[in-house]
DNA sequence: AAAGGAGTGCAATGGAATTGCATTTTTACG
DNA sequence: CGTAAAAATGCAATTCCATTGCACTCCTTT
């Protein structure tokens, strides 16, 4: 399956080395976002800032993007498959677990529409929802 | 009009001294959110952790909100009348324009309504459009 | 007038993003 | 192959803020 992921970084003109390979296989793995920190304490083999290029490198290319939830480090998940360099198309609802501090992109909740002033064009629309998530409440 | 400022600290609970005076009657002369270190360029006169500590009293006390409009700096406006220590009631959509830089608090467009999945519980939404302002489109 | 508490200012700490540069790895081309 | 160029990586250092500790001042209260 290795194949696999290095289609999906070279299909985002993304060169796939070893590490980008795993991060991506990592990021697969995921049902939440996550941090660059959170990122580091899963790859010791690799340094920091390798990882923090690794990130932008990503999101750069459409293949995730970031999610900024309140809690000071910016956290990143998985895009849909329709993005690329030039467009991002991720305009879903962003939860934040207050209880598991866990992140989550929902993919299926898209961002409802409304209205702005006269003359104010609108380009990109962040929505973080703050609250506690179903495996938090059970 | 002094008198009306101070009265308007003091009924949110926050000593109203010379500084918080000053700080309370510059943000009635704003019509965008300001950053602490934009506040602490208009206040040469004071520290800026004594401002850093003014906004976080008037944030506690519900006189003012902060906001991430992306920029990495927290910005604060003036709340609505409603909001006190316990409550703030703030849900209006922020609105950051990427040409001059400035975040506005949109206080007639409340956010909408709209669905999470099952058993995720709402306690906050935070809405932010990035996009180009009336001003800057004209 | 003295004492205590709140506010203020300065210095220092701490966390995270970001950059510069040297080294390694990968790619491209002869 | 093999070497040169380009890209990626790792380390050190920088920078930017938020935050805290501590001393000093101001104001209130007795």
């Amino acid at each position: 399956m290795v194949k696999a992921l290095e289609q999906k970084l070279l299909k985002h003109n993304i060169k796939p080395t070893a590490m980008r390979v795993l991060v991506l296989d990592y990021f697969n793995s995921l049902s939440a976002a996550i941090s660059l920190s959170a990122l580091y304490e899963e790859f010791d083999r690799s340094d920091r800032i390798t990882l923090y290029r690794t990130l932008k490198a990503f999101e750069a290319k459409g293949l995730v993007h970031s999610i900024d939830d309140g809690t000071g480090a910016p956290k990143y998940a998985l895009c849909e498959a329709n993005c690329n360099t030039t467009d991002h198309n991720d305009s879903h609802i962003h939860f934040h677990c207050d209880s598991c501090e866990r992140t989550f992109c929902l993919q299926k909740f898209s961002i409802p529409e409304f209205d702005l002033p006269t003359n104010f064009i609108q380009q990109e629309v962040k929505l973080v929802v703050n609250g506690v998530c179903d495996q938090c409440t059970a």
